[in-house]
Formats: C-alpha cells, sequence, structure tokens
DNA sequence: TCAATAATGTAGCACCGGCTACAAATTATG
DNA sequence: CATAATTTGTAGCCGGTGCTACATTATTGA
C-alpha cells in the first residue's frame, strides 16, 4: 500500500511469522475436527455417538467430551437430543469427510515413505490438522505415482 | 478371545484414545520448542535474543512472548538479563538443537514428496511437533534411499 | 411401581496462550 | 544532565482444554 514500500515477497521475518500463525489456527480448529471425525465413524460404523463413547474413544473425561460436544453445536456443526446420541449437521458431516480424507491421506503418506503402520496412524492424529491443501494434493501425486 | 485377556496388543480403541493423547501432549512442549528453536537461531544468527525480536518473529505480542519465556526459564530451559536479551542452558540447546533436526528433517521429506518448499516451510511449523522418533528414522531412511 | 444403576449434564478449579493497557526500567538523544 | 523513546515487565481479561465432584435425568430391574 506504501509508495515506498510495497515487497513482491514479504520478509523472511514475516514468513515465518505467519508460518507460527497458522499453526496456532489449525491447532482451534483441530479440536472440531477431532470430534467430528470421530463422530461420523461411530454413527458409521454402530449407529449411535453418545458422550461417553466419544470420552472413551478420545480418552477424555466425559466432562470434557460434552464441553466441546456443546462448542460443536454452538458452531452449528452438530445436534444431540438427550440419551439418543450426537448427529453431525451437513457442514458437520464436510468437515469429518474433509478430516478423514486428510487423515487417510497423511496416514498412507507417512507409511510410504516407510513408517511403521501403527505409529504413523498415531503420528497421523498429531499431524493432520496442520497440513495444508498444497501439501496434501501434493500427498495425493505422490502416492499415485508411488504406488499405482 | 482368551477369559482373561492379557492381550498383546491393545485395544482398539485404547489405541486411538493414545494417539489423541500423544497429540495433546505434543501440543503442550510446542510453544517451549518453538521458542528454543527461534532463540537459538537468533543466538546463533545475530548475537541477541530480545523479548521483543521474538515476539515479532513468533507473530506475538511482547507480552506473550515475556510470558512464555518466564515459562521456559520456569522449566529450567532458558535464562536471560534484563536488556542482554534471552540465553539457553545446556537442557534448553539440546531441545533447540532436536527442534531444529526434526525441522529441517520434516521440511526436507515435504519437499522430496513434492510440496513447494515455501509451502512445505510453513506446514513444518505445525507439523513437526507431532512426528514421532520412529517416524523421524523412517525419513531420514527415505531421504538417504531416495536423495543420496 | 419404585429403587438402583448408568448416562448425561453442570459447576468450579487449574493451566496455558492470546490480547490490551499500564508501569517501570534502560537506552538514546537533545 | 535531563528528557524522550524504546524496551521490558506486570496486571487483568478472555477463551480454550483438561480435570474432579456433584446434580440430574433416563434406563434398568427387583
Amino acid at each position: 500500500m506504501t509508495a515506498t514500500d510495497p515487497p513482491a515477497t514479504l520478509p523472511t521475518e514475516a514468513i515465518q511469522a505467519q508460518g507460527f500463525e497458522k499453526a496456532r489456527s489449525a491447532q482451534s480448529t483441530a479440536v472440531l475436527e477431532d470430534y467430528a471425525e470421530l463422530i461420523d465413524d461411530l454413527l458409521a460404523a454402530g449407529g449411535e455417538a453418545r458422550p461417553t463413547d466419544i470420552a472413551r474413544r478420545l480418552g477424555v473425561s466425559h466432562a470434557t467430551a460434552i464441553k466441546n460436544i456443546a462448542r460443536l453445536k454452538r458452531e452449528g456443526l452438530a445436534t444431540s437430543k438427550l440419551y439418543r446420541g450426537v448427529f453431525l449437521t451437513q457442514p458437520g458431516q464436510e468437515l469429518a469427510a474433509r478430516a478423514r480424507a486428510r487423515h487417510r491421506l497423511v496416514v498412507d503418506l507417512l507409511v510410504a515413505v516407510g513408517v511403521p503402520a501403527d505409529c504413523a496412524e498415531q503420528d497421523a492424529e498429531g499431524i493432520e490438522h496442520h497440513v495444508s491443501d498444497v501439501a496434501l494434493a501434493a500427498f495425493a501425486r505422490f502416492l499415485a505415482a508411488s504406488g499405482g
């Protein structure tokens, strides 16, 4: 905007700060993604996604699970009926689908470069929230080229 | 299957919970690693790691930086002298070294599978804290095999 | 039907990370 | 040397995630 200082590329310093900022914001949506993905899994598999099951799967107390489910509802991603479990809204289902696709792709890539399957599965849980769409596309290309 | 139930492998449910638990604990040390790595960078490059510089590099307010620096000191990773900047203790330097090695390896792997360099650099900022030693070793093997 | 069990939800606490606003100290400058 | 500008530090607030403990509701079953 300024006449004296219109850089085509941001300074290194700002680029670095941008990376940290991105990581922080990814962290804030990680919980939503985890819950949406898990709820979708439970609904697809058995039929019900009850708070207690969710809590056990995530390794947290039921109170924590309920609080985070409330956040999902607050953000329009989920609904729930007492003793009838939690359900995903349309946006919630889309988020879950994206999260699962990302998760699978990350796991597949990790395995493709030689990470043991069980380790890949666990590491992916933390990694997936920080993989950008650009990187994800690269993963897909790499897997297509090497695997098939 | 067995009556007494002494499984060699944990139930799927517990394994999954374990992955989430790992991701959460990684998150709690991510800040320490980021600061240690950055402080080490600044000391290596210019000579001084002042709170203001650290804040600007991370894209946070100086108050936030100072608070996190205080945490580093509390955990024995850093020391500081007024208006003389922040320094790393031996454990702090070791943490920084591990963090930097992990960061480089992650970036290199991302690039190796086709992620653009600038994107790899930014994504790595979030990913690096969630890559286990086992996966890291796999990354190194993969890079040695493909690159050299 | 009514008590016992289990699931769900609420309340309060702690910690962490972010922020703005204000205070104190140091460095730079007139 | 005294004042201004910069740096550093503190205080208080918000939001997020975790927990335990307690209350409430539904389900189960005697």
